[in-house]
DNA sequence: GTCTGCATTTTTATATACAAAACAAGATAA
DNA sequence: TTATCTTGTTTTGTATATAAAAATGCAGAC
C-alpha cells in the first residue's frame, strides 16, 4: 500500500509554518490578539514556541487574508476594525454570496441538495448556548454554522468565487467574535436558516438571496451597535 | 519637513521579500516563468541574486496571488494552467466586475467620469504594435489597458472587491501573455473600449455589463484556441 | 517647556548553517 | 520482471547569528 503523502498535514505534522499559520489564524478570528496590536516577532516565537522563520512565513500568509497588516520595515499588526471595514465586508459578501447561491440553485445537482439538507440538520440540532438558563457559546455551533452558509453555496461551481467567500466569511467571523456573543441571544436564527434552506431548495432564488443577504445584514447591525466596538477614541 | 517613511518602498529600496515579490510576480506574469515549473529555491536564490529568507517569504505571499503553488514539504511550483482554470477566471471575472461597473455607474462620481475618460484617451492613442507592417508589442499599452479597465470598475466603494478583480485581471493577464499576442492583431479592440467607455459614462448599465463580460470572453476565446496552450501531454 | 540632534537600545529583515524530509539509484527478494 | 528495501544525495524547512533600520531616551538649544 502506498503511504499518503498528505496524511503529514492531518496529523498536523505539517510544516511549522502552516500549523502556525492555522494557530495563528484561529486566535486572529477567535479574537485573541487584539485589534491593531503589535505582532512582535520575539515575542510571538516565544508564545508560539518558535522561532522567527516560520513565524514571518505564516505572518506573510495572514496578510494576503487580511487578517494581518504587513508595514514595511517595522513589522506586522493584527488588522484593524472599523465600522466602514465591517460595511464594505458586509457588502461584498452580500454581492458575491448572492451571485454564488444563483449558480448553485441554477446547477441544483442531487450531491448539492443532499449536503445542503444534512449541513442544516446538523446546524438546526446543535443549539448556541451550552445552558438553557443562561448564555454560554457552544464551540461546537460555529463551525457547523459555516458549514450550512457553505453547503448553499457550494454548487456554484468556481473555486475562485468560493475563495474569495470564504475570506469574507473569515472576515465576518473575526468580527463577530470581537462583538459579545450575549447579543445574539434573542434573535430567531433558527427560523432563518430554516425559511433560507426551504426557499434554495425549492427553487426561489430571488427570496433565498434576498433571506440571505438579510441574515448578513442583520448579524452585521447587531456587531455594529455594540457599544464595546468602535469606542471612539 | 518630515521624512516620509513611504519613500523607500516608492525608490524600490523597499525590502528584499517586497522587491523579489514584485519581480517574481512581474516575471509570472511575463511568463518568464513556465506554468508547472519548479521553483527550486537555491537556483531561483542566484538567478535573483538573493538568499532563501526573503524568497520564501515572496513565494509565500505569491501563493496567496495564485501565481504559485505550494506543495507541503516539496517546495513551490509556477501554477499550473488549464482550460477549465481559464473558463472559471473568466467567469468569476465577469461576474465581479458587473457588479463593479454597475455600483461605480451608479455612484457616478465626477472624479470617477473624469478619470475614465483620461484611461481611455491614453489607451486609445496607444498602438498596441510598435510598427504598422508587423506585429511587435508595444510595452506601454498593457499598463494602460489596466488602468482602463481598473477606471471602469474604481468607483464602487468596495475594497474587497475591487482587490478580488485585480486579482482575477491578473490571472487573466498571465494567460493572455502565454498565448500568442499575435491572434489579437485582428481584433477591433479600440471599438470596443470605445462603445463600452460610451456606455458607462451614458449610464447604460445592462449596454456597458454586456459589452464588458463579452469583452473578456472573446479574449478567454482567442486565448483557448492558442493551439500552443493546452496542448495534450 | 518644547523642540531638535545625537547616541543607545530595540526590533526588523537577511544571510548562513543545520536538521529533516523527499528523491534517486542500485541491490535484494519474491 | 516487479516490488521492496537500503543507502546516498539533493532539497526543503528551521534555527540562529548578523546587519540594517526604526524607536527610544537624553542632552543641549531656543
Amino acid at each position: 500500500m502506498v503511504r499518503t503523502p498528505a496524511l503529514a498535514s492531518l496529523n498536523g505534522a505539517a510544516t511549522r509554518a502552516t500549523s502556525l499559520y492555522d494557530q495563528l489564524r484561529a486566535d486572529l478570528l477567535g479574537g485573541e490578539l487584539e485589534p491593531a496590536s503589535k505582532l512582535a516577532i520575539e515575542a510571538l516565537a516565544e508564545r508560539y514556541a518558535t522561532s522567527a522563520t516560520p513565524l514571518r512565513e505564516a505572518l506573510n500568509r495572514l496578510v494576503s487574508d487580511g487578517l494581518v497588516e504587513r508595514r514595511e520595515q517595522r513589522g506586522f499588526v493584527v488588522a484593524g476594525i472599523s465600522e466602514q471595514d465591517l460595511a464594505e465586508i458586509t457588502q461584498a459578501r452580500c454581492w458575491l454570496e448572492a451571485i454564488a447561491l444563483r449558480e448553485s440553485m441554477a446547477a441544483h445537482s442531487t450531491a448539492w441538495e443532499e449536503a445542503l439538507v444534512l449541513a442544516h440538520h446538523r446546524l438546526a440540532r446543535t443549539p448556541r448556548s451550552l445552558s438553557d438558563s443562561q448564555f454560554e457559546d457552544n464551540p461546537d455551533r460555529e463551525p457547523l454554522h459555516r458549514a450550512f452558509h457553505r453547503a448553499l453555496i457550494s454548487g456554484c461551481g468556481s473555486r475562485w468565487l468560493l475563495s474569495f467567500c470564504e475570506q469574507l466569511a473569515d472576515q465576518h467571523h473575526r468580527y463577530r467574535r470581537l462583538s459579545a456573543p450575549r447579543a445574539f441571544a434573542k434573535r430567531e436564527v433558527k427560523s432563518e436558516h430554516q425559511q433560507l434552506l426551504e426557499a434554495a431548495l425549492e427553487g426561489r432564488a430571488d427570496e433565498a438571496v434576498a433571506l440571505l443577504c438579510q441574515h448578513f445584514e442583520r448579524t452585521a447591525r447587531i456587531i455594529r451597535d455594540d457599544p464595546r466596538l468602535f469606542a471612539v477614541g
